[in-house]
DNA sequence: ACCTGAACACCGTTCAAGT
DNA sequence: ACCTGAACACCGTTCAAGT
């Protein structure tokens, strides 16, 4: 056993499922997803590209382990001690400067329905959600509210950072974006509009903190209302 | 000018974007998206690949012309004229069976940020964010917060959907779900384990509207909030 | 102006052949 | 058991040549 382990990292260079899942961590963050090809990654392991399909299944998986594993690290980092409130703020804040550094994550986790890098997230906000004090029944629908505002706010934030090469000062990008708006049909948008102007003061992460706290704002009335009902009805 | 139009539609089979768009519908329909290839769509509109090209830059440009076209539609049919929260219900379902029967919808939605499609809809739960009196400041975070629910929830239940070929008995796919979530590491998914059961007895439309009215009350506490704030402070 | 279809520069994946 | 790299069956996009 001790030299079958030995023997299996006697060359720290010898291919293996985790050093692949690396190596494409470290592509997809260099290049974006178009710049993780099998030909690239095989050339960055210094192997044959049918060589990584002995470890992997096919480049689904590949992204679903690469985002598994980006995920993992970024919630390790998050401090689940304070209030719920605050705790939730962590985890927010957590997964939406994991999605900026690594935008490709944020395409991947809602391409499938339900990896296991969306669970992660969803135990993580789910056990906050218990700890409000939230009815048995209005977990889940909490939990995923919460996660849905949190990963597409995450997205759509760094889509925007990586819209253009190189990115526009942050003022530039805003203005350009109300400009635009304020351009749309009067008629079929006036709505969108309306609000146009506002996006010149745009604080995403107060308006990303924002959007949590109107959501915690449902949670807390939901809660309120339906606490008295008790589990096992009476009669 | 009669002339010119008759001469274009004089064969009606003559190549034009809206017919491209059309037939890149039906394609995507058919076949889903890895089914709308250039070759795929010259072969049904009996030309060239190239000519394609004619009349749309990419296939970026085509899948948010063709999205653009079926949100458009969907939310055509929507009635806006009931109550704020009936119309919010009403767009909300509307969204939700358009994806459901248009999966790829769901994925473009959010491939890019801000297509004219996802202005659409914001646009739309925008205007009864304000019949519903929130205020200026917070009507933007309640539209957004609205928006990532409903088009998340709704590309989550198309992808369930799409996962299977056949797609199995709702009951079974649901057990089956449950199932896995049950045999996650207790150590690492406490709450997700702990929800597992319910979804047993989950109902898609009841869990996805209850997140709406879940948002819908974190707003209205919110606007009672801040409804006492003059627009225009006094002082 | 608009269409044709071959050609280019790629992909993911497979597989006989090696060690 | 694990790796190699050529080969297969595709893509999106371009472009000279046609009408």
């Amino acid at each position: 056993m001790t030299r079958a382990k030995r023997a299996s990292e006697r060359r720290e260079d010898s291919l293996s499922r985790e050093r692949i899942v690396d190596a494409a961590i470290e592509l997809l963050d260099e290049a974006g997803e178009e710049g993780l090809t099998f030909r690239a990654l095989a050339a960055r392991l210094a192997t044959g590209s049918g060589a990584i399909y002995w470890h992997i299944t096919n480049k689904d998986e590949l992204l679903a382990a690469a985002s598994d594993v980006v995920v993992h690290r970024a919630l390790a980092e998050v401090d689940d001690h304070a209030s719920p409130r605050k705790a939730i703020h962590g985890i927010a804040m957590g997964v939406f400067e994991m999605v900026d550094a690594h935008p490709w994550v944020g395409a991947e986790l809602d391409r499938h329905p339900q990896p296991i890098a969306t669970l992660r997230i969803l135990e993580r906000i789910g056990r906050q959600v218990q700890a409000l004090g939230a009815p048995r029944g209005a977990q889940f629908t909490a939990a995923t509210v919460l996660g849905s505002h949190i990963l597409s706010e995450s997205r759509q934030n760094a889509a925007n950072g990586r819209l253009y090469h190189p990115p526009p000062d942050r003022a530039d990008f805003l203005e350009t974006l109300a400009a635009r708006w304020e351009e749309l049909d009067p008629d079929e948008f006036p709505f969108t509009r309306s609000v146009a102007d506002q996006l010149r003061h745009h604080d995403d992460h107060a308006e990303f903190l924002a959007g949590v706290d109107l959501i915690l704002a449902g949670i807390s009335v939901s809660s309120t209302g339906a606490r008295d009902v008790p589990r096992k009805p009476k009669r």
